[in-house]
RNA sequence: GCGUCGGUACUCAAGUGGUCAACGAGGGGAGACUGUAAAUCUCCUGACUUCGGUCUUCGAAAGUUCGAAUCUUUCCCGGCGCA
């Protein structure tokens, strides 16, 4: 039976920095923190071989307890070894809980509305609110549990923290989440709490079913780490009550989840890592905007993980030096200079921009896998390269320059 | 030469007297995407616009009509059939 547990290197300096560069030990190797984690919802990275995706520098993938639960089921990913045997991933993993389908499958579901927003929350009148709440949402949450409808075939599911628990232990990840719930940006403060206390409540539940479970494992079998998951919205009082609740708990590190307001999410970040336990790493759920990271990192967060790399690569939204640019415009038919000539990746070494330009606008597979080499090698080097500036005590310099490269205008 | 069918915006292709600057698809232009319902989605694609409209279009010209992409005549071009 081997442990999982994180080591703090170096601090940030300054009495109140949070930032810090760790490592995380797992069973299936170590994770040099802070680190940006790939997702693969599925158990698979989308348009990336397990091969291209170590080989781009990733360290971590995480896979979905919903979707793997849906399809091909938790059992059988059980009798195939867990997700990570199963999709040929040798190094460490990680399972969602669901939470994040709480919100993406309800509130959310047929609207444009994210977990991020720009609109003050105040803004938003209770007519709005309502509106949300109608239509064909495929889940509906009461104080037990969660009922999906599943999105494939309209099939009726239901998870409670306990089910979830159970479907991540079979689904064997070296680490995962506690069942919450992510709320919208749009729900106003009493729902924020009303949910946050909800997600308090499914933390102590799902740590109660999986120290139960742990009891029932074989001996010999690695154990797995369970992270509780802080809510609380755009709210810092919410937020704060939250970690110094879920803090409070057993967990083996902790998620910050739900919804923020974009202009002020690293902020909030920071209020939520000042109250955590420090000796436990955090992970920073679902985001991977350069600035945001660079936020999340002076903030106290180790880990990252965010779709927005692979679905931009697969969408044509490259990241570069300079910024973003979109691959299929025009001006790249006839550019005939890599992506980012400063990059490293095997799409930047070996591949032009009108190239990839060309795949893209003939719809060509292989333009969704030399757009997700590179963008997820940019985000992977750029968080390692933060811990590298955070050893050499270099992260001020880093991000000023990246950041006013990055974003000029 | 006769007969016949057809000529609609970048392409294909609807439309057969008013609700047509003209369906739809493709192509083209641009944008979005933050714990993946996503190799997806949205917008634009005659010109000008103070975004309310204004103007010029459906092979060409001339007609009929209050009104024509739609009806008539002639011409031009293409397919097919007969000579």
């Amino acid at each position: 039976m081997k442990p999982i547990s994180f080591t703090i290197e170096k601090k940030m300096p300054g009495q109140k920095a949070l930032g810090r560069a760790g490592t995380i030990t797992t069973p299936h190797g170590d994770i040099k923190t802070p680190a940006f984690v790939t997702v693969g919802t599925k158990a698979t990275v989308k348009a990336l071989t397990p091969e291209m995706v170590a080989d781009l520098g990733a360290q971590v993938v995480l896979a979905n307890t919903y979707h793997l639960y849906l399809e091909p089921g938790d059992e059988l990913v059980r009798d195939a070894g867990g997700f990570a045997k199963f999709m040929n991933w040798k190094g460490p993993t990680m399972t969602d809980s669901g939470g994040f389908q709480v919100f993406s499958l309800g509130v959310a579901f047929g609207s444009k509305v994210g977990k991020l927003s720009k609109v003050p929350q105040e803004v938003v009148t209770g007519e709005e609110v309502e509106k949300e709440d109608e239509a064909g949402k495929l889940a509906k949450i009461d104080e037990d549990g969660v009922t999906f409808k599943s999105y494939k075939d309209g099939s009726v599911h239901r998870f409670t923290p306990e089910r979830s628990m159970e479907i991540q232990h079979n689904l064997g990840a070296d680490m995962f989440f506690a069942f919450d719930e992510c709320t919208s940006p749009m729900a106003p403060y009493e729902y924020q709490k009303e949910a946050m206390e909800r997600t308090h409540r499914w933390a102590k539940r799902s740590l109660d079913a999986h120290k139960h479970l742990e009891t029932r494992r074989p001996s010999g079998e690695n154990r797995q780490a369970l992270l509780g998951v802080v809510q609380g919205g755009r709210h810092r009082d919410l937020r704060e009550e939250s970690a110094r609740v879920l803090g409070a708990m057993d967990f083996d590190g902790y998620g910050i989840g739900g919804s923020f307001d974009k202009d002020d999410m690293t902020t909030a970040v920071g209020w939520v890592n000042a109250i955590l336990p420090e000796n436990k790493p955090r992970h920073l759920l679902g985001i991977g905007e350069p600035e945001d990271l660079f936020g999340g990192v002076e903030n106290g967060c180790d880990l990252f993980d965010c779709v927005a790399p692979t679905r931009m690569g697969r969408n044509g939204t490259l990241h570069t030096r300079d910024g973003k640019i979109n691959i299929r415009n025009a001006k790249f038919t006839r550019d005939f200079t890599p992506v980012d000539s400063e990059c490293d990746c095997y799409t930047c070494k070996n591949y032009t921009r009108a190239y990839i330009s060309h795949l893209f606008r003939s719809n060509e597979m292989l333009a969704g896998t030399l757009g997700s080499i590179h963008n997820l090698r940019f985000l992977v080097t750029l968080v390692d390269q933060m811990r590298e500036a955070i050893l050499d005590d270099t992260f001020d310099t880093l991000k000023t320059d990246f950041l006013a490269r990055y974003y000029k205008k």
